[in-house]
Order: C-alpha cells, then sequence, then structure tokens
DNA sequence: CTGAAAGCGCTTACAG
DNA sequence: CTGAAAGCGCTTACAG
C-alpha cells in the first residue's frame, strides 16, 4: 500500500491542506514548512494517486492517439514524434488503432468516450458520412491530422501535399518533355490520394498533357498490388516513354521490381517516383526520388497543438500545415546530386 | 459536464448502490429494476467517470509498454499486436519509448512508478546494471521481452533464435561447405545480438570451421553502417567464397547494396542472409532469406501472459518461448522454392 | 433485492 | 501562511 497525503501530512506535522498545496502551489507555502514536508515526502515515496486527481481535477494528463492502421514506417515515425513531445510535456500517451474488425469512426469515438484521455489526436484517411458523426460526439480536445474536415471545431495538421507534389510533378515533366507520367494512387476515397491526384492532374494540364483514363490507377498503398500492376503494364509503359508517380514509396518500390524483373532499367527506361520518403525510399535500387513528408514533425506538432487547446479550450482553432519536399535521388534519371531534407518544413 | 451515477439514480427512482450493482454485477438485482436502470443510463448517456472508478477499484485497465527504440517495422509490428490484443480484452495501451536524452531503465521506473498502469510490458535489449535495479522498483506485474533477466519474479516472452539461427547457419554452410560466414552484429551487449552469435559459433564448429576474429563485426542494426562496412569489405569476402550472416534485415539491406555498387552478384559471388523477417526482406533485391521472428504475436502475448498476471496475480510466473524459423529467399542462392510462413511459432 | 453510509485520496474555497 | 471541512463520483460492506 503506498504511502497517501495523509501519511505524508502526519510525518510532517501539518494538515493535508499543506501538502497538497507544497505539491501544487508551492510558492504559497512557508519555507521552513515546505522543506519539512519535501523531507516526508522523499522519505516515503510519496507520489500522488492519479484518480484521487484526476477525480477533482477532472484531467488525466493522456492524450489518445488514433491511427488508421498500425502497419509501417509511415505511422511509426508519426507515433515517434508524437510520443517524444507528449513525455517532454508531461502527459502521457494512449494509442489505438483500427483493427481488421472495427472501423476507424468507432474508435475515435470509443476513446474519446471513455473518459480517460484529456485529448484526442485522430488521423483522419478519408472523409465519410460516418467520420463527421463520430468526430462530433467527440466531447474532449481535437486535433484532426491529415484531414481536413471542414467545418468542425478544431485544429488540423494537414501537410501541404501539392507543393511537393507539384515540384515532383514538374521535375518529371521536365525530364521527360510531352510524354506521358502514370498516376499510381492509393484508394480512391484517400485523402492524400486525391491531393496527390489532384496536382498531378494540375500540372499535366499545366504542361499542356492530356491524362489518359487508363493512366490513373487505385490501388491500396501496398507494395505487393503495385507489384502486380507493374508485372502487367510495365513493358507498355517503358514503350510510350512514360514516367511513373507512385502516391507512396512501397508502391513505387513495387513498380520498379517488377520494372527489373522485366528486364527494364529503372530509371532509363522507365523513371519511377514515391511519396512520403519513408525508409524504404532509401532502400530500393535505384534509390527513390520521393516527396519528403514530415512524419515525426506532424506527430509532435499536433500534440502541441492539442496541449495549447487544452490548457486554453477558447482559443482560436488553427490549421497548421507543413511542407513537403521533392527530394531528388535515382529512380527519376535526373543527374542531380541527392538532396537529404533534415528536419525543416514547418509553416 | 456528463450525467453522474446520481443523475441516474434519480430518474430510474433508485439509489446509487443499485446503479452500481446494475453496472457491477448485473445479476444481483432485479429484472424490472434493472431495465428502468439501465434505460436512465442510456438515456442520459451515462458513462462511470474513470477516475472514480479508479479510486475505489485501484485499478485503470490501462497497461504501459516501454520499448527501447520507435524506430523501424520491428517495433511497430510488436506495437500492432500488442494494441490489437489489449483492446480486444478491454485494456488500453499506453507507448513509451526511449528517447535520445533518457535511458530505457529510467522510463520504466517512470512509467510504473506513476502509478496509472495495472501492469508493464517492458522490452529489454541490453542487460546492464541499472537494468535489474529498474526492474526491481517496478511495483506492478511486470512482463519482460526479449531480455530473459534471470532471478527476477515476472513473466516474460522471448525469441528461440537459436533454432532459427541455426537452421540459417546449416543452411549456408550447406551451400558453401568448408567457406567462411562472416557474422555482422548488433551492438556488442545486445541480447539478440549475443543469442545470434552464439548459435553462429556453434554452428561452425559444428561444421568444423574455425571463425576468425575479423571474421565477426558489430555494428548498430543500421543500414548506413552495415553498407559502409560493405563498400569496405565485400569484394574480399567475395574473392575468399563467404557467405555474410547478418543479425537484422537491414544490416544485410546495406550489405546487399554495397555489393550490388561493387559489381557483384548477389547471391552468385555473395550470399548475404538477414534476420526477423521485417517487411525490408521482401523489397531488397535479390530478396532476403531471413529467419522470421513472429514480432506482433510477440506483443500480443506479452499482453495475454501480463493481463493473466493482474487477473491472478500468485500465478507461478512463466516464460513464453516463441519460434522462429527459416525462410528461404533469393539472397542466399538456394533453388529452393519460396517459403511464406504463416502466423505460427507458439509454444 | 435495496438503501444509507462510509470511505477511496485528493483539491480548494473558507476561515482564521 | 495554515487547518477543518466539503466534495469529486464511485464501490462495497452492513443492515434491513
Amino acid at each position: 500500500m503506498p504511502a497517501s497525503i495523509e501519511d505524508v501530512a502526519k510525518l510532517a506535522k501539518v494538515s493535508i491542506s499543506t501538502v497538497s498545496r507544497v505539491l501544487n502551489r508551492r510558492n504559497v507555502v512557508n519555507a521552513a514548512t515546505r522543506e519539512r514536508v519535501e523531507k516526508a515526502i522523499r522519505e516515503l515515496g510519496y507520489r500522488p494517486n492519479v484518480f484521487a486527481r484526476g477525480l477533482m481535477l477532472r484531467k488525466s494528463n493522456i492524450i489518445g492517439l488514433v491511427l488508421p492502421d498500425l502497419h509501417g514506417e509511415f505511422y511509426s515515425e508519426i507515433i515517434r514524434g508524437a510520443n517524444e513531445k507528449t513525455r517532454q510535456l508531461g502527459y502521457h500517451l494512449t494509442v489505438s488503432a483500427a483493427i481488421e474488425s472495427d472501423d476507424s469512426h468507432d474508435i475515435v469515438a470509443a476513446v474519446a468516450n471513455q473518459g480517460l484521455v484529456d485529448g484526442l489526436i485522430a488521423m483522419i484517411s478519408e472523409t465519410n458520412a460516418g467520420i463527421t458523426d463520430a468526430l462530433a460526439t467527440v466531447d474532449v480536445p481535437l486535433v484532426v491530422l491529415d484531414g481536413d474536415v471542414s467545418g468542425a471545431r478544431h485544429d488540423c495538421v494537414v501537410i501541404d501535399q501539392s507543393e511537393g507534389a507539384a515540384a515532383m510533378m514538374n521535375h518529371l515533366i521536365k525530364l521527360r518533355p510531352g510524354r506521358p507520367v502514370i498516376f499510381v494512387g492509393g484508394n480512391e476515397t484517400n485523402l492524400d490520394s486525391i491531393d496527390r491526384l489532384k496536382a498531378y492532374r494540375a500540372a499535366m494540364s499545366g504542361a499542356g498533357l492530356a491524362v489518359a483514363d487508363e493512366h490513373v490507377f487505385h490501388l491500396d498503398y501496398d507494395y505487393q498490388t503495385a507489384f502486380d500492376l507493374g508485372v502487367e503494364k510495365v513493358a507498355e509503359w517503358s514503350r510510350i516513354g512514360a514516367s511513373v508517380f507512385a502516391a507512396n514509396d512501397e508502391m513505387a518500390a513495387g513498380v520498379i521490381d517488377a520494372a527489373i524483373d522485366a528486364g527494364l532499367n529503372v530509371p532509363d527506361q522507365l523513371p519511377v517516383v514515391g511519396f512520403d520518403d519513408t525508409r524504404i525510399a532509401q532502400l530500393t535500387r535505384p534509390r527513390l526520388t520521393t516527396v519528403h513528408v514530415p512524419m515525426a514533425i506532424m506527430g509532435a506538432s499536433a500534440v502541441e497543438l492539442l496541449l495549447q487547446r487544452i490548457e486554453d479550450p477558447k482559443r482560436p482553432s488553427t490549421k497548421m500545415t507543413l511542407q513537403s519536399e521533392l527530394v531528388v535521388r535515382e529512380s527519376c534519371g535526373a543527374a542531380v546530386k541527392i538532396h537529404q531534407p533534415g528536419l525543416r518544413g514547418i509553416s
């Protein structure tokens, strides 16, 4: 049985009120008594009971992070960034993710309503009917990652994909003027994929290039399906002098491997680029030209935003935009030296 | 202000005791009143206050997971497995990891002593003075991953590395009888690396092969350092007909890339194999022959063990051993068809 | 089967 | 600057 505030009070010969004051508002109490109390605390190894505190303060110092999934580098970087910042600011982080059987919306609601967390960070990768409702039931401060769910009263952190994607497209178009660019996207409803497709179309039409329907694909962000698509298509793509713009690094890796298996030289016979700049981007051969997305920073920024709101619930809701950035490596075929982005990109 | 148990009691015209009973021991209360109470709960959207409950029950339904690091597939799989099982059993998971400035031992202590978690899962990848002390201060149920910290009274989940590592070594030795095998390990003090080195030595001496000191390396599990080492050594290794046994997939990838950059054919001129069977193993070309380690299962098993102990604190402490398994792909040069392990391996 | 009451360990006005 | 007391929202013997 751990020591309680009463034990401390007894040992220090003061009331529990005074012990509590030493704990919470140190300066209010006389230096001599304070030292006596602190000594007692040390001797007893006293730590305030989290539940009793939470009951009075209505505060747990725990924030929740809900992700659509837990696979892969992308999410683990977000967790890493969030975890570090959370600890640094004296909070704790609980992580939840959608698992096969349940929808991420349910989880958002579940985590928020269970009454444990002081606030919630939710990554929304698709917008649909359910999600708006689910978010509406959240009655704690909320920061939305990625999904810019309009109209709602909460903070959000988004990646400005358009800039990086546009830079990438222009890069590709400049390398092979007038040639087609194949877009290999994620799910049709995925917000990131939608943004990236939009930038793709804008750049194409900006360069006076038509976008053929059969040059736009919607897969699932996975290596394997991209590989399978590649097996079927790379020969043709190469023949027409196309480049491939994949909406994440994994799919880019899949297409590259399919191309190599087909005996093609990447990038000479088929340039392929990715998105995200995960660890994989440096493991493929050729190394991936991709767009760097500051994932850890996204996690950390979300935590900062959330804690600011928890402390001041009526501050105006803010939207933080992080910049993405073109990283030229080998898979595009540009004769440019490799550029390694550091930890920058907060706007 | 959310509804309290008193609001429910009033609406249902019963005492709070009865409401509490409906919540906790449904069958004790008369069916008619129970229904009245449940209706009131529904109408009010009542949810018990977690802190008040925790204060009485001394239980939070939260378990902590402490990892040495949060980078990479390996850890994210553990989190995924733990998260899924935790939710499934009605608990919550908080995740912490060592960050640059602090030692994982401090974190174990910090998380355990803050009094929030009902139990703790800690991954111990090195054994040293500090760790035993830190573990001793933990006064909640504890499950140790990987590190078989002897003498302590807690459960643990370990990977039987020796079997997989031995299978791998025998496989390599059979492919190139009498030729040297290079060991590229992690930190000298890393427990996994130590185990794998031990299996390496055993297999070598079992085959009557001497182990030259200059054939054993201790790096840091990272792609880049392995790549750098490879740049320097692959030519020589290839010349003497050696194979490379790396202690994780990332380092194997680094060596492979260095070999390819040096114009060598892998596996023909230099077989290279990895360990862990992370996602990377299927992204390298040639695909990695490696040892499958059931990471998600490790996380899930730890949760199960922990919750069993929380429910029955005096059950005998158990040690769960998960089997690792050789996965033959391309990087070793064996003409064997690819074997994909499923989710097996619990012993 | 049900209710009144004590108590879990804190914080915070309210007096002094 | 300090203490006595009320109260946060629950659970659980204890009576009835």
